[in-house]
DNA sequence: CGCCAGGACGCCC
DNA sequence: GGGCGTCATGGC
């Protein structure tokens, strides 16, 4: 990743980004693509901190009106532009099904997301569609002034008070995560550092919180590359190419990889096979 | 109208 | 420890 500025703006070189493919593929909700003279922009947050950008052409990007403080202090880390994504996709691509993954969306990063924003999104995410999650968690944030409410907020409400969220049986999941983490009952920033079957079962003490939302938390909220979501599509994935199971070269970073086989599975019938 | 959505819980055996 | 009905809500 290269970069520059400009007056008040940030020019992103990075060969290996797709706003879409990152920032629509189902790690974070609170992105939003907008109209705009250029070809794709997308406005969105993560907790308090805002952030339009926009594709100037393949692998050039337009951070609008960020000082270059923010830059390196947040969206840099957020990108995950320290990490070689070529040289990840290389090593994937030692296999023919995440060879052909990588070629079909080479341009999906793994988003360095905020654990308690994930513990929360995916809670709501369990037996939901994408624009529904979306849709509580606008609603969730409007009631924010369009930021993400603090745990110690958040713990304020009751299955009655999140009534305007209509997030139906996962109210009552959402009411004790934010207990938990409140009371300090559960230390987000400890179990990051955990090993990682420590990890899930503390993280499963958290009602609403199954296997599947633990992998999640960990891969998507607290950057645990080895953690390994599995859902209909990946077990699909699982049972069709890796009979035998997943490649072991793969271990360290199996939830990279599997960001792009989620991709690839989901559009197989739009991706040149 | 029924079916499904990046599942988890409670209860059953 | 695996199998199964149930849990709100909304888009299709």
């Amino acid at each position: 990743m290269d970069y520059y500025i400009k007056g008040s703006d940030i020019i992103v070189s990075e060969p290996d980004l797709d706003l879409d493919e990152t920032l629509d593929c189902g790690q974070a909700f609170r992105w939003k693509k907008i109209p705009s003279d250029y070809e794709c922009t997308y406005t969105g947050s993560f907790l308090n901190d805002c952030l339009t950008v926009s594709k100037l052409r393949d692998g050039e990007f337009l951070f609008h009106n960020v000082p270059e403080n923010d830059f390196l202090s947040k969206w840099l880390n957020y990108f995950d532009f320290d990490t070689d994504y070529s040289e990840l996709k290389k090593q994937f691509s030692e296999d023919e099904t995440l060879a052909k993954a990588c070629k079909f969306a080479g341009g999906i990063r793994l988003l360095r997301q905020d654990s308690w924003e994930c513990l929360i999104s995916f809670i709501i995410s369990q037996n939901n569609n994408i624009p529904r999650i979306k849709g509580i968690i606008d609603r969730l944030c409007e009631n924010y002034e369009g930021r993400f409410p603090y745990p110690e907020e958040f713990a304020m409400e009751t299955e009655e008070t999140l009534a305007y969220l209509r997030s139906g049986f996962r109210a009552k999941y959402l009411c004790d995560a934010a207990a938990r983490v409140n009371s300090g009952e559960t230390i987000l920033g400890d179990i990051a550092a955990m090993p990682i079957d420590a990890a899930r079962a503390e993280l499963k003490k958290i009602k609403g919180v199954g296997p599947k939302v633990a992998e999640c938390i960990l891969l998507f909220g607290m950057y645990r590359t080895d953690a390994f979501p599995v859902d209909v599509w990946i077990k699909r994935v699982l049972s069709e190419y890796y009979p035998d199971g997943f490649p072991a070269f793969a271990k360290d970073n199996a939830g990279i990889a599997q960001q792009y086989l989620f991709h690839y599975i989901r559009n197989l019938q739009t991706a040149a096979v």
